[in-house]
DNA sequence: CTTTTGACGCGTA
DNA sequence: CTACGCGCCAAAA
């Protein structure tokens, strides 16, 4: 374990966020907002805060967080949205012509939901 | 202890 | 569609 982040054991707020973007299936994709209100009281914000600090070497697939308008949302330092779309594609995400994504259709239902119901959900409307 | 720093979301005009 | 403002609060320095 890096001195970096040696923080955060598993009591904090940003454990529990992480713990949530672990479930989101590949090729799939959830907001700051969904992330936040399956973590429990914690705001899209939080969810934003606690991506942000998510050390290089780790198992939580950030990319799949992105904004409630189905964007890459761009950060104030990088270019780590670049990769980001980059990592999405190369899982199947298709983006538009603007560079958005149906969260209709990649959107994750949450926890707690297999896929298989998920697949369901998705053909049946 | 205090201060700084943010990958957001939503209502409103 | 764009622009703007505000709410919200943990974690690191």
């Amino acid at each position: 374990m890096h001195p970096s982040e040696t923080s955060s054991d598993g009591s904090g707020l940003h454990e529990r966020i992480y713990e949530i973007v672990r479930q989101i299936p590949e090729g799939r994709v959830a907001t700051y907002g969904q992330i936040a209100r399956w973590a429990g009281r914690c705001t899209a914000r939080m969810a934003g805060y606690a991506m942000a600090a998510v050390p290089f070497s780790s198992d939580v697939p950030w990319q799949r967080v992105i904004n409630s308008k189905g964007e890459v949302s761009t950060r104030s330092h990088g270019d780590g949205h670049v990769e980001q779309r980059d990592l999405l594609e190369a899982e199947g995400v298709v983006f538009n012509a603007r560079g958005r994504v149906d969260l209709g259709q990649y959107g994750w239902s949450g926890p707690g939901i297999s896929e298989q119901e998920m697949n369901d959900l998705l053909w049946r409307g």
